[in-house]
DNA sequence: CGGCTTGTGTGCGCCAACGCACAGACGATT
DNA sequence: AATCGTCTGTGCGTTGGCGCACACAAGCCG
């Protein structure tokens, strides 16, 4: 009876009690983010933030010479739309949707409200931006001094995390623009790891076979993200994902 | 009569109001921070939160391997310690004195309480944040994309910002540890800009001779983070900076 | 003034990643 | 079942930056 989809699905949005949750609950708003759609570009002031639920959002940096790298991706653990609490209202950077799926969006005012009163949602907020900002951090550091091939496990494995399946959509060209890297390069790395038996993929299919491998074969950055998302978001209470699968 | 040092050289504390600028200031503690003093290392926990006069901070990330890289720097216009108020308290990067001189510091707890009273010291503190954001940002970008020579120039701008002559005290290796490149990669780049005539240097001092022609070599992100920060800190109030020269 | 520490210049060989070009292979479509 | 657009494999030559080794120069300090 049930939709399956439910602002629950969301962390952030789980985290609250529910006196807050039901505030915002009426107010969001379920939409299907399609692959490739655009959520904020540089100049534009932004309407929505967005609580991704089932997408995953790409937020990069596309230089002068049309060359983009991503600095942090966002999934169902948090929210696009950081510079509307933060007070920037816009940023120098885009998100795009990387992987298809749906979000639950909440109109800027509201957000700020919400945000002012100081709750629970400030501070859940303010932790996964601390936690965003490790993430940029890091991609930093690993686009220094990491190979493609350890930045290509870092980023599936990062991915993964925020889907249900251990599969993700995605073909090696569009992998290459998020890594700001050569999509031959992606080829290369993909096609070792294919060979150690750490995933497989055929046209725009890739599958994780050896998790464990993976994340050794991954950079550091991988572990120190997670690790830090997970120190900062886990004392927050996490209210029961009760979204049940309609058969 | 007046000491040379004032709380209001630093941006962040000159945009108070006098009302709460006047409750922070008894317990601003002036300290010296020598070059290569640590404030903050992955494990530890910050006891103070320090802002800037005319000392410049490094943000920056060690990996596994020992290399390592600036993500983001920090002088006068800025606060160390952003943790502290994002409810993180400690982060897996490390904050070290990259220019010596003097910082404010304000006690953890002090700063806790301020920030919650939700007046202007926590929009600007969340303005700034978003500032910081968008240097990381961009230094993401522009390890992925753009040349040593590039980089090195984007690194002098922002460096030379902060401080109040057009000379910077620093060798060559330590700004390569700064970029997370070779030593040998900024002799040449240095070089190049010294035949230039953009730049000159001898043992362990770089003096900027033509800040348009650096501005040129340097790639969009020095633009970008630099436009940022003047959006992001520039409707708020700005307290006069009366600090008489002492002499 | 001479010596020593500490920066800086330079010359290798090396390698990861780039840019380009094209062949092949998949799989959706009709 | 044939077709065609899209995705993937591969083979170049090129290059920016790395790692190492060592020569030299600047300036502090006794």
């Amino acid at each position: 009876m049930s939709s399956p989809h439910n602002p629950s699905q969301n962390h952030i949005l789980a985290a609250l009690p529910p006196a807050d949750f039901e505030r915002l609950a009426a107010h969001l708003e379920l939409v299907p983010l399609p692959l490739g759609e655009i959520l904020y570009e540089p100049g534009s002031q932004l309407q929505h933030a967005y609580f991704p639920t089932t997408a995953i959002v790409s937020l990069h940096y596309v230089t002068e010479s049309g060359a983009s790298a991503e600095t942090a991706g966002v999934g169902n653990e948090g929210v696009v739309g950081i510079s509307l609490f933060m007070g920037g209202d816009t940023t120098p950077s885009s998100a795009v949707v990387q992987t298809a799926g749906h979000a639950y969006r909440l109109e800027r005012r509201l957000l700020k409200q919400e945000f002012d009163r100081g709750g629970l949602l400030h501070r859940v907020l303010l932790r996964y931006t601390q936690a965003l900002m490790t993430q940029m951090n890091q991609t930093a550091a690993c686009n220094r001094h990491h190979s493609v091939e350890q930045q290509l496990c870092r980023w599936l494995l990062l991915t993964l995390d925020r889907l249900p399946s251990n599969e993700l959509v995605m073909t090696q060209d569009l992998v290459a623009s998020m890594l700001g890297v050569r999509r031959e390069g992606i080829t290369e790395a993909a096609g070792n790891l294919q060979r150690g038996g750490l995933i497989r993929y055929r046209r725009g299919h890739i599958s994780v076979l050896e998790r464990p491998g993976l994340e050794a074969a991954a950079c550091e950055c991988y572990a120190v993200v997670k690790k830090e998302l997970r120190r900062l978001l886990s004392d927050v209470r996490y209210r029961q994902d009760t979204a049940e699968l309609v058969v």
